[in-house]
DNA sequence: CAGTGCCCTTTGTCATGACATTATCAGGGG
DNA sequence: CCCCTGATAATGTCATGACAAAGGGCACTG
């Protein structure tokens, strides 16, 4: 087979910002993406090795590792020891990470809305004192909302939030995203553990998310963990199936 | 809060292994991870930091701080600099990776099961040809089965296998899995993209899953590739909602 | 007493160097 | 003509060293 032999366009080697705050590894990798992205490199087509690309930039071959690292976890790049770095074929579709819903929507074109059904302070039971790691009957938030793109219902979201964030006020919730408000706060979310599976729909959720009666709904459970390891958030949501679907990317390790 | 200070049981300074195959990193990564889940590293706990680590263990910093990195991108630690790095609380269930379902039931208690329902060469259409690049009208293996967990029927896998797999005999998909005959053959799977969703089952999955009529199936698209970027399956599943699920750990980078 | 700034700890980033492992390919021998 | 073997090329692993950046605690000051 023919491999294209991947002559690097010029851009892909300008100068660098060794002052700034963005590591010289995460350069490479977005300059590398967006090669793949905007089809300078091909399917397919190899990249050169990693010593040869760190001489040509200037830099040393861990920091071209890693750059290249980063890539192959996002599922653009393939390695094979003794062969050289390929591009995966298939046309990627900006996969989703840690992104709550409100963020999909305001990324793409789609202008989303909310509204809010509940808002309350509850003692945690059992169930909710295991799943955020806090002792029974410690005070929680328990919201429920309705997230909307273009005023089209798309998923009901019950949220449960532990004692630091009991205060989130209503107009907040009402005006913003979850995960966004988190972030102003200075909380930062660095680990979820999420179950996707299917149900029918309740009466209630029927009529709030305007579909058929008994019909499928998408579910989603998650747990989210700060940057100190505790729970921050546990949310139990359902999406309207012919509006919104998960995207997912595995690499073997 | 007062964090446990961790000095680690001895167990996880016992004589690594510099001769065989298995990277430092990987035993050093290993013993780590049975700490967590044996509880011997409690949620909230620290570990030493890397350098100290490292002087115990005999090894070099980049080589702990990988060992780490693998449990870290696994979701079970979170570094903080300035801190350093903690154990995640909620207790981690094992994570389902790049294994097919038969491998998933195979690995619980369940014995899994196959019953095969078409077996046919057909010509890429523009659609297939589209995901797995290929050319339209190259032959394609094109299957159908049920696979049931314990005499029970779980989900229904449509899959679609390019021109060198075209000679997978009936009798090897009735009696494995596909990832299992895909391993036998060293085809190695090394990306995965997923989409999972939700509809209504129609007539004949209704029948397949013993389900009720319009119930509800959860859905899921997956393009593989192998180590060389190509696409070696493309499938089409639904699975039974009670029985089935899908989790995925999320890790902010 | 409270606020502020300095210092220490720990992870984050990057460079250099070395050897191991594996796949390809060309050449020689059966 | 085929199989085996060695050379070559590329990634995989590991060590050592250095500096930067961030978070927390402590002492000093207003």
């Amino acid at each position: 087979m023919k491999q294209a032999e991947s002559t690097l366009p010029g851009g892909l080697f300008m100068d660098l910002d060794r002052s700034g705050p963005v590591p010289l590894y995460f350069q490479i990798a977005s300059r590398i993406e967006n090669a793949i992205l905007e089809g300078d490199l091909p399917p397919g087509s190899r990249l050169e090795n990693e010593i040869a690309l760190g001489e040509r930039l200037g830099l040393s071959r861990p920091t071209v590792r890693r750059a290249i690292q980063e890539l192959v976890d996002k599922g653009m790049l393939v390695r094979r020891r003794g062969i050289g770095t390929q591009v995966v074929h298939g046309q990627v579709s900006r996969k989703v990470e840690l992104t709550s819903l409100y963020d999909d929507l305001a990324s793409g074109d789609r202008h989303p809305s909310t509204s809010l059904l509940l808002h309350e302070v509850i003692e945690a039971d059992a169930r909710i004192a295991e799943v955020l790691g806090v002792p029974v009957g410690d005070p929680i938030l328990h919201i429920r909302r309705v997230r909307g793109a273009d005023d089209v219902p798309v998923a009901v979201l019950e949220n449960y939030l532990p004692r630091d964030l009991v205060d989130l006020s209503e107009e907040d919730l009402a005006e913003h995203g979850l995960y966004q408000l988190l972030r102003a706060r200075g909380t930062m979310i660095r680990v979820a553990r999420q179950r996707i599976g299917a149900r029918r729909a309740s009466a209630e959720e029927t009529t709030l998310l305007e579909i058929d009666k008994g019909g499928p709904v998408l579910t989603m459970e998650r747990t989210a963990f700060d940057n100190s390891g505790r729970a921050i958030e546990f949310g139990s949501h359902c999406y309207r199936p012919d509006l919104y679907s998960f995207e997912v990317t595995l690499v073997d390790k």
